[in-house]
DNA sequence: TAACAAAGTTTCCTTTTGGAAACTTATGTT
DNA sequence: AACATAAGTTTCCAAAAGGAAACTTTGTTA
């Protein structure tokens, strides 16, 4: 008795966004811990002994033989002092002097929503103070969307191609044309809409 | 039997860090994911239908009666599509502090040196967590150049137009086109030359 | 390579989650 | 107000998670 459950996710710090079940790389929670507890030098025991979780609740965990409910994720998120996003983001190896990540056009790793298409850059590195990503616009249609999108931090967006309008909660609409960018507050409320023929191409930056 | 279980969780978008039993205010996730479901304006019958969850679960997550299994909390961010640290995040209060500044194409400050020619983004906006600014690199030779570029925080780079090779410290240089991007460390010594016809235009965000 | 110890896995059982349906509480409508 | 209906909660049970201990594997030493 050892099948292995579903226990995938999507990597997003991704604001505000979807993920249906599309095909983007999925990282497993369980393999993910592994590896932070193999990071952190610890047994399976010491483990168990800073998480308050039995040995053998690890073992599973790790083995993807079960889903922890979000009360073993507190456990082990702080007994083994670690954020929570860590247990979902993959950290491919990060050198403690300098570290760089390529990513190729139209090469980073798909993140397809219902109106945007998003696709995010530098992906293998973690813990980056930015959160870059290119977006094709598809919607042109307020109904396509349902309210503001609001988050944490301070985002950067510059039109690649096409044309849009965007939409800001204390400010009037703007239309914006390639070249053309915007620094925004992104607590406050916003959202765009495609006005060009084609799909709107934009380039996002976030910082939290 | 309705007794409330200790399901708190510290907020964190943050990235690098990690959290000791610091004093955070913790968050409820039934309550966030309440104000999720109520933003979306969705009742329990629909967002069970959304996210394949009974009713009667999600009534009992939000009213913290229990613990969602990770798999529960997947379904719940596919099927309400938002990510996974939205369920931890508080929103910050969106008072007075919106800010936001458009740079229109071309209409940047300039910024003009020997070798590039910085167009600065959103000056108007003080304080901010990123600098973004586009630049002309004229240069197709090393001796424009003195020595490796170093500065503190992050960096982002995307290629506009034309084609460059980029170098950095501790790796091989790399040909970059319209289109690719480059996410580095900015302490590591880096640089780069324009290789195409015309001067190459880029992006640049850097965040420190 | 036998013997032992340590690390990890599986079994077995208890506790908790998650779903269907019954029940209760709001929100209209005539 | 009485009724109807929608939204939300609670109950009850099947299914899954979590823990203790038995078991297996890996590594070390004589």
């Amino acid at each position: 008795m050892s099948e292995k459950i579903q226990q995938d996710i999507y990597p997003s710090m991704m604001i505000s966004s979807q993920n249906k079940a599309e095909k983007i790389a999925p990282i497993k929670l369980g393999e993910r811990l592994k590896e932070i507890r193999k990071s952190l030098n610890l047994t399976l025991e010491e483990a168990s002994q800073k998480t308050g979780l039995a040995r053998s609740t690890l073992s599973k965990i790790e083995n993807e033989q079960i889903s922890p409910t979000f009360q073993a994720m507190q456990k082990l998120t702080t007994g083994l002092e670690i954020d929570l996003p860590q247990l979902f983001t993959t950290p491919k190896q990060v050198t403690a002097t300098g570290r760089r990540d390529i990513t190729r056009n139209e090469e980073g790793k798909a993140h397809p929503t219902s109106t945007y298409e998003h696709e995010l850059l530098a992906t293998q590195l973690t813990n980056k103070k930015m959160m870059p990503f290119k977006s094709k616009v598809r919607a042109r249609d307020f109904n396509d969307y349902s309210d503001w999108i609001r988050h944490d931090g301070e985002e950067f967006l510059l039109i690649l191609a096409g044309e849009i309008t965007f939409f800001s909660e204390f400010y009037e609409p703007v239309n914006l044309q390639q070249g053309d960018s915007v620094y925004y507050d992104a607590n406050m409320g916003h959202m765009l809409i495609s006005i060009s023929e084609q799909d709107a191409l934009i380039l996002w930056v976030t910082a939290s």
